[in-house]
DNA sequence: CAATTTTATATAACGCGTTATAATCCTATT
DNA sequence: AATAGGATTATAACGCGTTATATAAAATTG
């Protein structure tokens, strides 16, 4: 077997231990040693491939935002405007199917000391709503005078503070997507010509308690 | 001396060495073996009067958000929502004279495994920011069916998260104002009538990227 | 096959927050 | 003044993430 081959055999063994450990007791109670010990290496083999434990929990969370990821290609909906608050519902359900585990790894790696953990995940979001709201307005469905980008960078942060409050335990993934869902459709229809502007709103649901949601 | 007073000499003796070693160092380099010897107590001693590091963390955010709070009193502003948005001004101005210092704080209490202590500064927030637009519907600035107490979650929930995000060190404080205050106006501009509508608009400075606030 | 490089192991240690255990002050009560 | 009780101290220890050191095993290279 190649050094590679080995080095991914390690690699499986212990990304399938976490998930393991994280599933059956929680993020937080995934300890180096205790790791080391469910996928049977030593102490200083994942540091060897990870770097650090932020870097393997990194690992897992890339696996799973590539599956969800996918999911957001258009979808020949009538509006991208109403394509993106399809994204926020394709979202929702993708990580209420296993909340507790996205949640325990978002949140390990949003509090570790390693700041270009956190650079990684908010580009990444930043960009792909970035790509939505650019393509609205190639789509003539921004009113003249919208930068795209900046309002792109406006709705990402908004959802990613969001997500923000959702790891910490402050809020359910439903009350996430319920608040993301109603900033975005109150700063769109701000953004957007008339039209689709109608056609946002019909998504607006009030201002409901984020209990309600 | 009684006993009150001696304890209360100790505690203003280890928040006084906490907050020297914040301010030269970042709240991240502030450890209890540490602060013991800065405040030359036993390394006991701020787990008696404070329960844990959080605790003491808790102790210092109290001080300074008494002093921010004051701030908050109605000023007579010719409506309730502009003065909402003159209370954003504000905490900008008075989180930006120390702006690392709070921050350091508030991160680590929020990244702090002491579930209660989010949920202190989380309600504290959501209730002055309730009060605030429960005042706007009894001043007839909202309109007619909107839930001002749901309302006001909704905005304590969008600068809290944002906060978050100052906190953990991808936005400066103005940009997290910035961005707050676009989405406060994006949201009451749906939920006010048409005079304090318009009056609010005036505060709205449309898309501009996070960098350029 | 032999030599070299890469990967994995075993053991100990560091600083961290926190706790346990005793002992020692100092105030309050009788 | 004697005694009870709370406040503070001193020392050691726990599990945590991480690193150092030195060794063993396996793949690559000559």
């Amino acid at each position: 077997m190649s050094f590679e081959n080995r080095k991914s055999e390690t690699r499986d063994k212990i990304e399938r231990a976490a998930e393991r450990i994280i599933r059956s007791d929680g993020a937080a109670r995934l300890t180096m040693r205790r790791l080391a010990e469910e996928a049977q290496v030593a102490l200083r083999c994942p540091y060897n491939l990870y770097g650090s434990k932020t870097g393997l929990l990194i690992a897992l969370l890339d696996r799973v935002n590539a599956v969800l990821f996918q999911d957001f290609r258009s979808d020949g909906a009538d509006w991208v405007l109403n394509e993106m608050i399809h994204t926020l519902d394709k979202t929702q359900k993708f990580y209420e199917a296993d909340e507790e585990y996205h949640r325990g790894i978002f949140w390990e790696i949003m509090i570790s000391d390693h700041p270009e953990a956190r650079e990684d995940g908010h580009s990444n979001i930043v960009r792909i709503v970035t790509e939505m709201t650019v393509r609205a307005k190639a789509a003539g469905e921004l009113r003249d005078g919208v930068d795209a980008i900046a309002l792109g960078e406006q709705l990402g942060l908004s959802i990613l503070s969001t997500m923000g409050s959702w790891a910490g335990g402050n809020l359910s993934m439903a009350q996430t997507i319920a608040h993301t869902k109603m900033v975005w459709i109150s700063i769109l229809l701000l953004a957007a010509k008339p039209e689709p502007a109608a056609a946002l709103s019909k998504h607006f649901n009030g201002f409901g308690a984020p209990e309600n949601a």
